[in-house]
DNA sequence: CTGTTAGCGCCTTCAC
DNA sequence: GTGAAGGCGCTAACAG
């Protein structure tokens, strides 16, 4: 199965020089005579010769690739992370492999894997929310490949990490809520094997206790982030003896269907029942009301973790810093919390 | 720049074998005593032994891998045909190298050759809006490397194509308007180099004429996908002598956009202008009124296309077939057309 | 300035 | 059953 591609040998007996020279002309090297150079050139051109990185690769045991592993390809957030880790990429030359696990840990192991067949110089990760055990990702440092978490991190790992501040957010969101003078709100929270859900439900628990609020764990559910648990959720909630007068919502899709729900049950929102969401989706500025919620930087989140990723090529494991990245998120108020705003 | 892999090498010298003993072991020969088979394997296990893919790529001139080139990655509906298409690429073995180019000509083309120099066994593309030239795309063909275009295909190349029937659905969803009652129907078309963008305008037209309905030129607005300028057209054709009553969008974003500027200009939906979306993107459900629309079966783009590309992998060019997968898509009524529906 | 040699990790002959 | 040798396409080191 021979290739159609053309190779350097193709070049060299062409032009009845050596392999080294053509190789030496392609790759630039200053010690080629410019004429042998441009007669070189000027055929690789017309021959179309594209360089085989796969050879090279073999050689420099480097692949100029990097995996981007994601948990979900659904919503929004991660292809936008990938579009700001592509182009930071791209600028420093390097290709991406990306995989999406839908959920899944036994596909993010069998992701990781493939990642390790392809020789990828180095590993962006997010993690499913069903991952509690990291050994596959422990195996790419013991091999010398670097990994950087981001959004979704492993925190018994050392390795560079690019998060929002989960916390803050959350914490200023429902110190929002409690000023516009709720006091029984609800948060639906994420799967406790993810750290920034925690980190939204230690940010939502810390500002009830700031402003005495008591903690009321009827008011707190934690879900798996299947949507369609959410309706049976909002009713439970709403229809408390002590019913909930806002929901604070681990992400926007979560939001936005608590939305639709409330709606259907009759609630006013937010006189009713106000609500704030985490992410800014697509939609959540034209859903009716609209949602208040917690924007994140989605591209530069990409771009960071593949700064920080890159940032370690060159160098020996001994160099690796634990560095973690924290980008600012950044409340928007809209009419699911303040009318008309 | 050693690698920290185990590799083949590693495991002959630590069993004081032969590298080929080790490389028939590992690759499941039968001429291999089972004891020696079950020392290799199990030291392989030991040590976590990863096939380096490099090598067999170059020997074998495969790379098990298939390059991905999407025009953008911003609506929901490119990400999505990349789960199908991944799950149908992973059920063969093969991995995806997955690129997007912003809708920009220039990174189209810097992109293919990127999936040059990794040596992939074939690419799935769906071309940006400013694409007009294929060149780079018939080099692959020229080199043996199988293309498969979807969604947004290139005519001119005889190459397997998956699309969804857009004239059909454009014919039925201007229908629709017709029956009830609509005979001022505007349509918001795409740029005039995509073909799906003209296959739905003529949809648009021919609905039109078979009802004896006018075409009045005045209505159609070819514009480039560029969000911020639909509340110009819009407001332009609400303030017509003789304004539209409806409004054929060329997608779903576009028709979102569409809805709330009309929400803006105080305008009624649908009494005053009925609205019809293409895609059924996320949100398209929960915008107010929400947006009647075509719903095209993402995955099993993704999924067909795939299945085509990796269907010419082991045959020679001169078997492959220009085959054209058509599915079909469908119309969604909401409440943008008919209240209450 | 240019040619020759060796080798990246693996698989595939060809021998024994 | 196992070992030794050659080569995939390319680059790096060593000669001239």
């Amino acid at each position: 199965m021979k290739s159609n591609q053309t190779t350097i040998v193709d070049i060299a007996n062409e032009l009845k020089i050596s392999k080294s020279t053509v190789s030496r002309a392609l790759t630039g090297h200053p010690s080629v005579k410019t004429e042998t150079r441009a007669r070189v050139l000027e055929l690789a051109e017309k021959l179309d010769y594209q360089r085989n990185m796969l050879s090279i690769s073999l050689i420099t045991n480097k692949t100029k690739t990097i995996g981007i592993v994601l948990p979900e390809f659904i919503t929004s957030f991660f292809p936008q992370v990938v579009v700001g880790a592509q182009e930071e990429a791209a600028r420093q030359g390097y290709s991406v492999l990306i995989s999406q696990c839908n959920e899944s840990y036994e596909t993010e192991v069998a992701n990781s894997k493939v990642m390790l067949a392809n020789r990828v110089d180095g590993v962006m990760v997010s993690l499913t929310k069903e991952t509690l055990n990291y050994d596959h990702w422990k195996a790419f440092i013991r091999k010398g490949i670097p990994v950087v978490f981001f959004n979704r991190v492993c925190e018994e790992m050392m390795v560079p990490k690019v998060v929002v501040n989960d916390y803050d957010a959350a914490f200023k969101a429902v110190e929002h809520l409690i000023s516009i003078g709720k006091r029984r709100i609800a948060h639906l929270a994420g799967p406790s094997s993810l750290v920034i859900t925690r980190k939204r439900t230690n940010g939502y628990l810390d500002a009830l206790k700031k402003h005495n609020i008591p903690v009321d764990e009827e008011l707190i559910i934690g879900y798996d982030l299947t949507l369609n648990k959410v309706k049976m959720y909002v009713k439970h909630l709403v229809e408390l003896d002590n019913p909930a007068d806002a929901l604070f919502a681990v992400n926007d899709p979560t939001a936005i269907e608590a939305i639709q729900v409330l709606k259907q049950l009759g609630k006013r929102i937010p006189e009713d029942v106000a609500v704030v969401g985490f992410s800014d989706n697509y939609g959540s500025n034209f859903i009716e009301p609209s949602l208040t919620t917690v924007a994140q930087p989605v591209r530069e989140i990409g771009r960071n973790a593949m700064e920080l990723l890159l940032g370690l090529m060159d160098k020996d494991i001994s160099e690796w810093k634990p560095l973690i990245r924290t980008l600012d998120a950044e409340l928007i108020v809209r009419n699911s919390t303040v009318k008309g705003s």
